[in-house]
DNA sequence: CCTGGATCTTACCCTACGGTAATTTACCGC
DNA sequence: GCGGTAAATTACCGTAGGGTAAGATCCAGG
């Protein structure tokens, strides 16, 4: 009876290509179901390898953590920071604009926005502080947008504008990206493009409800 | 030598009472952390007691979680039930009165809103089938409103709109609404009215901003 | 052929956590 | 006082998951 052969050995995948395929598996399941719910093992099996190989190539989970959430905030940042520089008033505006960025830069890879948005990171440690540091940078690109806004519509006098309004505002359009990339995720047949223009279409609907002008 | 006396045998506390301390705790916890990483160590050292005793009295952490979701989700559910029950053309206006009774229904239990969209429950299980259950209702009722907001700026012929925009709007709408408590959360000093009232500046400055109308 | 390095696995350890059984203490009515 | 029940604990088990050490396999290049 012949012993079962090991498998071990090389499989002739050069180690630059096998880190990029973990750390695009990784992404996806860090994305999916958060940093804390997420196995090693999970990701390792999606690959077709080991849990070890993993290891030795990006050290222990919180690092390959780093590794996966790194590049995935550089991408969202440099895409925000692109759809605010071409200005405030050009067409079509700013939020959507800045929409349209965060998709096309999300395509092929939709769940990293929830790497860097995951709420179960532990919070002493370093992901949480690399995290931290990724979304205060978009923060401080939102409240220009935001302050923009809240200084065309309050009141005449600004001092009588409430200080947190401009915070909670930011919050709350960071949250609105993430509620459309959530459904976008659910329906993967649907562009970059055709979301943006999605969202056009809800702007508009929504700018009537909100409002006191509908009959 | 003294052995060490056991600190076992009751504390005085009546069963009903203990059972909404956990309940209490365990919400937060799972709200806080998510079910995943919530450990029933940590909820049982907010109490003030032993991991036993939370399985005696709810069985296992999956029981606990919907010990703790079913009397959330009744409660939110009634709260938007109430504010759309009061009709679309009253003031204010719907999504308003939405957001002004659930921030009324969360208060004291702010983080009881994300263990009903805790995004980090194993898929195949009780728990995200009573959780589903309670965002398709939530989810229909949105559908109500939002079906109604989209019928009044939609194309004149119905037959052009996509029929999935409806969908997408409650789920953005929903998103924001998330949102909005998560950064309610993190300013515990603001009561449900402020919070309210916060939100209705906000929806009238980003009326302007999603607009075209805007100079 | 054979040696060195790159790639990958097997086998293992340790801890944290969910869960259970058995036991201990306090209170309450008689 | 004295059971009996309610309220807790201690002590324990099993497993899943992060992490490590050591070895196996394959592929160049000489």
């Amino acid at each position: 009876m012949a012993i079962p052969p090991s498998r071990a050995g090389t499989k002739g995948v050069p180690r630059a290509d096998r880190e990029r395929q973990i750390l695009s598996a990784a992404t996806e399941e860090f994305g999916r179901r958060g940093y804390e719910a997420t196995s090693l093992a999970a990701v390792a099996a999606r690959v077709g390898v080991t849990k070890t190989l993993l290891h030795q190539y990006f050290g222990p989970k919180q690092d390959l953590y780093l590794a996966c959430l790194a590049p995935v905030g550089d991408r969202l940042l440099a895409a925000i920071r692109a759809a605010m520089d071409a200005g405030g008033d050009a067409r079509p505006p700013t939020p959507l604009r800045v929409l349209h960025n965060l998709f096309t830069a999300l395509e092929g890879q939709r769940e990293a926005w929830f790497v860097l948005y995951d709420t179960s990171l532990p919070p002493d440690g370093e992901p949480a502080r690399l995290a931290a540091h990724y979304r205060a940078a978009v923060d401080e690109l939102a409240a220009i947008g935001t302050l923009d806004v809240l200084h065309r519509t309050g009141p005449a006098d600004a001092r009588e504008a409430d200080p947190l309004d401009a915070d909670a505002l930011a919050h709350a359009w960071r949250g609105l990206a993430t509620a459309l990339v959530r459904w976008w995720i659910k329906h993967p047949e649907e562009s970059a493009d055709a979301m943006a223009r999605r969202c056009e279409r809800l702007f508009a609907a929504a700018r009537s409800a909100l409002g006191p002008g509908s009959p």
